[in-house]
DNA sequence: TTGTTTTTTTCATCCAGCGAATAAATAGAG
DNA sequence: CTCTATTTATTCGCTGGATGAAAAAAACAA
């Protein structure tokens, strides 16, 4: 899976069926007022999508059929002969799967529980491969045509390498060649914070004008920032490492080795370890704790529990000192908290504003509006899928020319 | 000043003035060899700068001339009657002025020692207009086409609005038109850092591809960030607050009223005031250290003063910091350290390497070339030159099109 | 049937850039 | 002094991509 340069031909081609994928069926004209387009440009842009089989004319008769003069609307959607995409998102002791066919709907999904940490690479791809092809099989094995692999870490997309993680135990994976090869269909990989912010992004058009920072809480914490609807992409072309920003000189143990990074604060792991330890119970055996148990710690903190609700107001407190901080380094027009970790948003949110108020400048802290977006993991996976989905049309359409 | 979005061919435009400002006088077919641009794109594009008066042929003689066969090269560059532009930049309590021709040559400067803290609006923009006025005159008025400003704080700069600056006391100041209206010429306005940010990568052509992040220190901390050379423009198209940004929760006071800032330990008002007090001496008078006393500082850090040696240490220890947080937000291609307190670079190193070794993912880390370009301010007001003559030349296109 | 309305296609045009041929201006060779 | 080689600059025609306007298509309504 490759992404050169776009042509101008293709960036409009990628915002058509962007467009399509998340609006569903359209007419033509829907599609020229959705994005702008010259009647004459959809046209001509749409003729060669059919001509490829990527889109096809719905001929259902439309509800609206008969009630309206004039020469009725054709809707244009996704071939079915396209077939369809699985996401995974890898955490540390937990891959999830999605089945995805090419509009973009939500076929299947699995999570499967399996410890990563300490496998070998070709162990690693071994178990992942597996795993996705037992998915595939049991949900219309020969229509997966592609993966969309999201993980933590720093992740270079464009070669298809896991250049740090603090899930696999590995350094420099080429993990999208490694699958691909035990698969035999392409492979995208990307950091999992950039894909739930695409996801997030794709679903409300106002977080995709301007500048839009998306801090993703749950197993660790990630940014995926967007411009103009796009993600960032650093020098490998991946994304940031914002999790591992070392907010508090001699704080809390974090997995990447460090102390008083981000999510050594705010991620399930760091919050039920100390929740554990308040309580004088055991450490955690299983270093991803149950959605169930992190319920628990917040209904304890919500209950009144003095220690635990110190807990919460330390994470709002180190969650508003990162919102501040991009606040003043981006300036953008949005910041978005989400992801798992948005359940106890009401504990962490005194302390947030707080932290946020304390140190930002108010003209610039004004410019951007806090966006809290709950979402859980499968809005994950739907991300990726959306960009595996991208690519492929992309590779679809080279296919073509060549 | 306005620059709404821009067409293919003002972009275009833009590249070549650009190249010839940074290059001197050039043939087309170099310009072309500097832009991988065709023979007929320059040739078509210088043909309606010489029509719109914009460039002139060099006629005179070149000294390769009769020694190289073919037919000769003629070497295009700005019409001197183009006019000039002057260049400014405002300090606490220091005003330094630049007069610049449009082919980008310095021609004068000037710097006034001036307090601007304690002046309301009014008296602040009469202020600044009979400097720029008294400049001016002083240096062939009547050829002074457009002014550039650069001010510390976070700056609008569509809109020529400083939304707030540490530096002048009032708040949403429209500074462009103010002294637009007092001077009868266009001003453009710019963050101090993004106009250094500007001018050190145009110097360099390393720097201006990817995406670089300089960080200047001086008379307070800034961040330029630039992607593939063009200024990053954050919601209100001003640039960051960066040197705002808490690193220490209770460290020492800084100017914008908060504690800790990166500026608070780096600034060359918050080294000189620590060193006074180290040394016993009188709190300083001037918030803006002398470039003497700032010397003395060093110097008495360099002769071994343990005191002093450690407040260096500590600064290079934030700066290690910030430098991380930039790596791991902004994955960078470039890191540039550079204002005129680069002079204490020796004294800040060791602390500054270990901090950002600390602190960042080695993978993360090696992907960003840290560099150290010694400037003054003085490369300042050049940035903030060039970006007006760019201004300029837009408006010429836009006004002969009209 | 004929008009009305709305969607879609077609056609001619424009902009921007480029390859190739051509013109221009020189130095050197005979 | 003429001719050729060499390098620079211009011109011409083509292409890719977007668009406005006109035309065609496909329905409903009278």
């Amino acid at each position: 899976m490759s992404s050169l340069a776009l042509t101008p031909r293709e960036t409009a081609r990628r915002r058509l069926l962007d467009c399509l994928r998340r609006e569903g069926p359209l007419a033509r004209v829907e599609i020229g007022q959705h994005l702008g387009m010259s009647p004459a440009s959809v046209s001509d842009l749409t003729a060669s999508l059919l001509d490829e089989g990527i889109l096809v004319s719905d001929e259902t008769g439309d509800a609206t059929q008969g009630l309206i003069r004039g020469r009725p609307k054709v809707r244009l959607s996704f071939a079915a002969t396209l077939g369809s995409v699985v996401g995974v998102w890898t955490g540390f002791n937990r891959i999830e799967l999605r089945l995805v066919d090419s509009a973009g709907r939500n076929r299947a999904s699995r999570h499967v529980e399996r410890p990563l940490r300490n496998l070998e690479a070709d162990e690693l791809m071994d178990v992942l491969a597996d795993t996705i092809t037992a998915f595939a099989r049991d949900n219309d094995a020969n229509s997966v045509k592609a993966v969309g692999l999201a993980c933590q870490g720093y992740v270079d997309t464009r070669d298809g390498v896991v250049a740090w993680s603090p899930v696999l135990g590995t350094r420099d994976l080429p993990l999208a060649s490694g699958l691909s090869q035990r698969l035999g269909k392409p492979v995208l990989i990307e950091n999992d914070a950039s894909a739930m912010a695409f996801a997030i992004t794709q679903r409300d058009p106002a977080l995709r004008s301007g500048r839009t920072a998306c801090l993703m809480i749950g197993d660790g914490v990630g940014l995926g920032f967007l411009v103009q609807g796009e993600l960032y992409r650093g020098a490998r072309s991946g994304g940031s490492e914002f999790g591992h920003v070392r907010l508090r000189r001699s704080g809390p143990q974090c997995r990447c080795g460090g102390r008083g990074c981000i999510e050594a604060f705010l991620a399930d792991y760091a919050l039920h370890r100390d929740a554990q330890l308040i309580d004088h119970r055991p450490a955690p055996t299983l270093l991803i704790p149950s959605e169930d148990a992190m319920n628990a710690v917040v209904a304890q903190a919500r209950s009144g529990d003095p220690a635990l609700l110190n807990l919460f107001r330390e994470a709002g407190e180190v969650l508003g000192d990162a919102a501040g901080i991009l606040i003043q380094t981006l300036e953008p027009d949005h910041i978005v908290i989400c992801g798992p970790g948005t359940r106890a948003m009401d504990l962490l949110r005194p302390s947030f504003d707080a932290a946020l108020e304390s140190q930002t400048i108010p003209e610039l802290r004004s410019l951007a509006t806090i966006h809290v977006v709950e979402s859980s993991m499968d809005i994950l996976t739907e991300g990726v899928v959306m960009q595996a989905l991208r690519e492929m049309d992309l590779d679809l359409a080279r296919l073509k020319a060549a």
